[in-house]
RNA sequence: GGGGAGGUGGCGGAGCGGUCAAUCGCAGCAGACUGUAAAUCUGCCGCCCUAGUGGCUACGGAGGUUCGAACCCUCCCCUCCCCA
């Protein structure tokens, strides 16, 4: 079967690459972000507001869908796009993070994932088979291998014996969804045939456990490589000198993914290292709180200094939000509690953020990249707009 | 007119002799958030300052009892409820 799935690669500025992800459910121009829509839905909007900010894919994740509604239920209504009403690709996390992130209801062997449910207390054994059997009923565009992600800091030894494991995971991973594709797996409904899988690189911040981790996981051979393990508290410079090292060693030819970073200018300089794709809650769980990107810096909507400000929040933002709406309204909004003020600030953060890549892949394309970069990094990094 | 309840920091509302500048909630002020258990969490929140086991003024008002009162007593002022 020839699998619709294919990464193009049209240009490159330095490491920066611009390319075109082909998925059976669409085209995604690289570099991309993907807006995360934990449990098939990006929290306080409708896909509409998504696409309309320029979302090309979004991600969703195995643990959540799996625990509620049900891979299977899911499956039963045709797959995860048919059943969100979302037809543009998607991607699926395989609950790695929630290794981490619920860790203390989590217990880790060589086998896979022991989890207590976050809903119901239930037991769950995630193993590498598991994960990617669920992803097949899902039906997403990319799957990830399950892996764990530890926090930072950690030891050495701790970081090298995860890596190992998380190696071994994504061969079975690997090997699973083979089994899958030749149809020699009986009880798993594949959605989507031409699913592409992911390997993940562990190995921390020491680039020797990050190169033994390449070479296990490229050696597999997966369709694309994420970079996990990053943006758990490391300082910035290092996670910087990490990607960079990183994606250098990495298939030319192939996707990068860069899990879970980050800020607007983290997302230039990671693109300036070769970077393809990213995802980050920090967008639209900010939006939430009321913290506002902006091309002149982060706002804080809830500070008093908004109160009579007339001003869109950001003056060069085409977004609905700021075509339509005061600083000072959208602050009353949010103190008022108005469940709309979430959705206007998730749609502006997402406008900005996917704005922001879509000028990314202008400066490529134009060899513009790092005068775009420099100014980018200059005015973004700013804590507050200045004032009139 | 008769009977009853009560007046505490912006609001609501604890406290009923010392460890009370006073629990808590709301409102207010600021901060955090990075493959989402998060429309969440944290800090501050009488006044002053060199920001602290610091100073000052405080629990309707005025007196009093006591080593010590937001808490007990007396009087006054003011609310609310029930019956006429």
């Amino acid at each position: 079967m020839s699998s619709p799935f294919r990464f193009t690669l049209k240009a490159t500025d330095g490491s920066a690459r611009l390319g075109e992800l082909t998925t059976p459910h669409g085209v995604v121009q690289t570099p991309a972000f993907m807006p995360v829509g934990t449990q098939g839905a990006v929290k306080a909007t409708r896909h509409r507001d998504v696409e309309e900010a320029g979302a090309e894919i979004i991600l969703a994740n195995t643990y959540h869908l799996f625990l509620r509604p049900g891979d299977e239920l899911i499956a039963r209504r045709g797959g995860l796009h048919r059943f969100i009403g979302w037809n543009h690709p998607i991607l699926t996390d395989s609950g790695g993070f929630q290794v981490f992130s619920l860790a203390e209801r989590c217990v880790v062997t060589d086998d896979g994932a022991d989890f207590r449910s976050h809903l119901d207390g239930s037991r769950h054994l995630l193993t590498p088979a598991r994960a990617v059997d669920i992803q097949a009923r899902l039906g997403s565009d990319i799957a990830m291998v399950l892996d764990e992600c530890l926090a930072y800091p950690a030891t050495r030894e701790d970081v090298a014996q995860s890596m190992r494991r998380s190696a071994q995971w994504a061969a079975r991973c690997r090997e699973r969804l083979t089994q899958l594709r030749s149809r020699s797996v009986d009880g798993v409904t594949v959605t989507n045939p031409c699913q592409a899988q992911f390997g993940i690189v562990q190995g921390g911040i020491f680039q020797d456990l990050r190169d033994e981790s390449i070479g296990a996981t490229v050696a597999v051979g997966f369709e694309g490589y994420a970079i996990g393990g990053l943006s758990v508290g490391e300082p910035i410079d290092v996670m910087y000198k990490v990607v960079a090292d990183t994606a250098a060693r990495l298939p030319e030819t192939q996707p990068r993914y860069l899990m879970g970073t980050g800020m607007p200018a983290d997302l230039v300089e990671c693109v300036a290292r070769g970077i393809d794709l990213f995802d980050c809650v920090l967008p639209t769980r900010n939006a939430r709180n009321g913290q506002l990107f902006t091309s002149e810096g982060r706002l804080n909507i809830k500070n008093a200094r908004y109160t009579e400000d007339d001003r869109p929040l950001d003056p060069r933002c085409g977004c609905y939000t700021c075509r339509t709406h005061s600083r000072a309204y959208l602050r009353h909004l949010y103190l008022a509690g108005e469940m709309t003020a979430g959705a206007l600030n998730t749609l502006h953060n997402l406008s900005f953020y996917l704005d922001t890549m879509r000028r990314i892949r202008d400066a490529i394309a134009f060899r513009t990249f790092d005068s775009f970069r420099q100014e980018f990094v200059r005015s973004a990094s700013r804590l507050s707009p200045q004032d009139s």
